[in-house]
DNA sequence: GCCGTTTTCGGCCCGACTGTTTTCAGTCG
């Protein structure tokens, strides 16, 4: 599907280590950009560039006229003949060798030269046998480091699940906030941003000076920490038992607000803010936000804002914004003061709030395979403060399951009545999670769905369609009357398998057109739709369901985890239909 | 190589920490 996108963000990432090494100083930059721009991109290029040439491509922030051709001859050819060359000089596994931690271009470059070394194995060994200790500029703790280093790679998982590293930090957080002298403790990072996928978890701290050490002394010290990378006076880098990295820093309450923007980036976010810092005659950095004086020499910078996220936005004539939307997709340009006259394009959303959801919209029972009964998840459910429950079972295609049939469905309904009738401020829906099959027919008569409250359909089989098939398919599927929800419309489990091959854009349409209201899957592992296609949806028009595809009771809170995607999608309230009661929101449907 | 309500040329974010060094380059985020 994508793989055009990944080869060539390889390809760049290369390029742009190799142009580090030979000692340019913007090549890379801009490499290094066009490469995390493909990798974070989900429309495939090559569609792109099918459609609207170089011309398209050059639309693409980060990606101009030099690395458009690039992608037309790589599409073209299957290769480009400058990375080529450029590899003929320097045969290194540089991705793979930039990955172990400490390990940059120039070490890269002098391992290559004195020990050959082209690959992690052949890193491994050399540090294995002492051979790095003895170069220059290398030496007993760098070699250690190596070792430590790979070991970690190895057992490494990737990144880890929002569902995950959140609980985690809470708890990590709780902990931290006992710490005698610290003042404030927040998450920041990817994880505050609320991505759906976390690299390492950054906690920000503010705390005195002379408590500072406490708290690093504290995390040092925890039983789970494996390695200490790095230990200074405000900040510590640890790895955990878990598999993955910690960073805390410490900075007195003066800067919190600065170090909090800063450090919960994301770093394209923030160079544009520096950006316009430096335009009005300021400097940013974690510490504050400083007036420069040109005519005096170095040292005579005023402080200026800092102790809150607030302040710094505001002398820089910008509205706070969500962290959610911090990847400068646009949000700055739309919280930038109106200056008078001009017409503001982009307004800055009002986006869906945590703990606004009425409802859940997809829920799997004891009938199938959930581990509960109805009426179990209708009262914890109550108990989590919903109004109302759309339980949703799946179909008889998904055997494995225990998939219903029509006959068991209908049954099903029936059970879901009586229970209504005896629960109190809960409100069960009957639906069906119910298969597309590989023409794009449903798995159950129109009769019967016909006599559910929602439908939802998904796709759970045929993953591997092509592009036209996939798209054709769904597309069918939704254009049944009774189809109300497209339920996790690209199927995509995160780190275990990839989306189906579905052209969104079309989707998109579709369900604009035919009124199909698209999930947003708030399971960990699923939270699909992803941010970048919900945005999209946004714009054209659709509306949404968050559901958390509770297996068991303890999976409503999951629903966070949705609202955070949805969020990041620039997602309002008003377009997503579980805010509304449930009556209200059955209007809403086909 | 990218980018532009000052610019199509001349800029390009900023600081902590490490390891191996005698004062700093390299890496990271």
């Amino acid at each position: 599907m994508d793989e055009t996108n990944k080869k060539l963000a390889h390809i760049f990432e290369e390029m742009g280590i190799i142009y580090e090494i030979k000692g340019d100083k913007f090549r890379p930059r801009a490499y290094h950009k066009g490469a995390d721009i493909l990798n974070g991109m989900t429309e495939n290029v090559a569609d792109i560039y099918k459609k609207s040439d170089v011309s398209g491509l050059v639309k693409l922030p980060g990606v101009g006229q030099g690395i458009a051709e690039k992608i037309e001859e790589f599409i073209k050819t299957g290769a480009i003949k400058e990375y080529v060359n450029l590899k003929k000089e320097i045969p290194i596994e540089l991705e793979e060798l930039t990955s172990v931690e400490g390990m940059g271009p120039k070490m890269i470059k002098t391992l290559y030269k004195e020990l050959n070394i082209k690959n992690l194995n052949d890193l491994e060994s050399a540090a294995e046998k002492g051979q790095i200790k003895n170069l220059d500029g290398f030496g007993e703790k760098t070699e250690r480091n190596i070792i430590q280093s790979i070991a970690f790679l190895r057992q490494g998982t990737g990144r880890m699940l929002l569902g995950d590293a959140l609980p985690y930090a809470r708890e990590f957080m709780e902990e931290i906030k006992k710490i005698n002298g610290v003042l404030h403790v927040n998450e920041a990072g990817s994880l505050r941003r609320r991505k759906d996928t976390i690299g390492d978890i950054d906690i920000l701290v503010a705390a005195k000076k002379q408590n500072a050490l406490r708290v690093l002394e504290y995390v040092a010290s925890l039983p789970n920490v494996q390695k200490v990378w790095g230990k200074g006076k405000t900040k510590i880098s640890v790895h955990i038992q878990q598999g993955f990295d910690i960073d805390v820093r410490v900075v007195d309450e003066k800067s919190y607000g600065a170090a909090l923007q800063y450090f919960t980036g994301s770093k394209a976010h923030n160079i544009k803010l520096r950006k316009i810092a430096i335009d009005k005659g300021y400097k940013l950095n974690e510490y504050g936000l400083f007036q420069i004086q040109k005519s005096k020499p170095k040292s005579n910078e005023n402080f200026v804002a800092g102790r809150t996220e607030k302040e710094i936005y505001n002398k820089l004539g910008l509205k706070v914004m969500p962290p959610e939307i911090r990847e400068d997709l646009g949000e700055i340009e739309a919280s930038l003061r109106q200056s008078s006259g001009q017409a503001q394009k982009n307004k800055l959303p009002d986006l869906i709030e945590y703990g606004t959801l009425r409802g859940d919209l997809q829920i799997q029972t004891s009938w199938t395979d959930g581990k509960h009964t109805v009426e179990e998840m209708a009262l914890e459910a109550k108990e989590f403060g919903l109004e109302y429950i759309l339980i949703t079972d799946h179909s008889k295609r998904l055997a494995m399951t225990g998939g219903l049939n029509d006959k068991k469905v209908l049954e099903q309904k029936k059970e879901i009545e009586k229970i209504n009738k005896k629960l109190k401020d809960i409100i069960i829906l009957a639906g069906a999670e119910v298969d597309i099959l590989k023409d794009g027919s449903l798995d159950l008569k129109d009769s019967t769905l016909e006599q559910l409250d929602i439908v939802g359909i998904s796709v759970h089989s045929y993953f591997k369609l092509s592009k036209k098939e996939q798209t054709d398919r769904v597309i069918k599927a939704m254009q049944n009357p009774h189809a109300d929800i497209l339920f996790h419309p690209t199927g995509r489990r995160i780190n275990r398998r990839p989306a189906i091959d579905v052209d969104m854009d079309e989707v998109i349409k579709v369900a604009k057109k035919t009124g199909t209201i698209l999930e947003i899957n708030a399971s960990p592992s699923r939270l699909d739709l992803r941010d970048e296609h919900i945005r999209k949806a946004k714009e054209a028009g659709c509306k949404f369901a968050i559901s958390s595809d509770a297996h068991s009771k303890d999976h409503y809170k999951f629903l966070e985890y949705g609202i955070a995607q949805a969020r990041r999608g620039w997602v309002e309230a008003k377009d997503v239909i579980n805010t509304y009661s449930a009556e209200e929101m059955l209007r809403l449907l086909k």
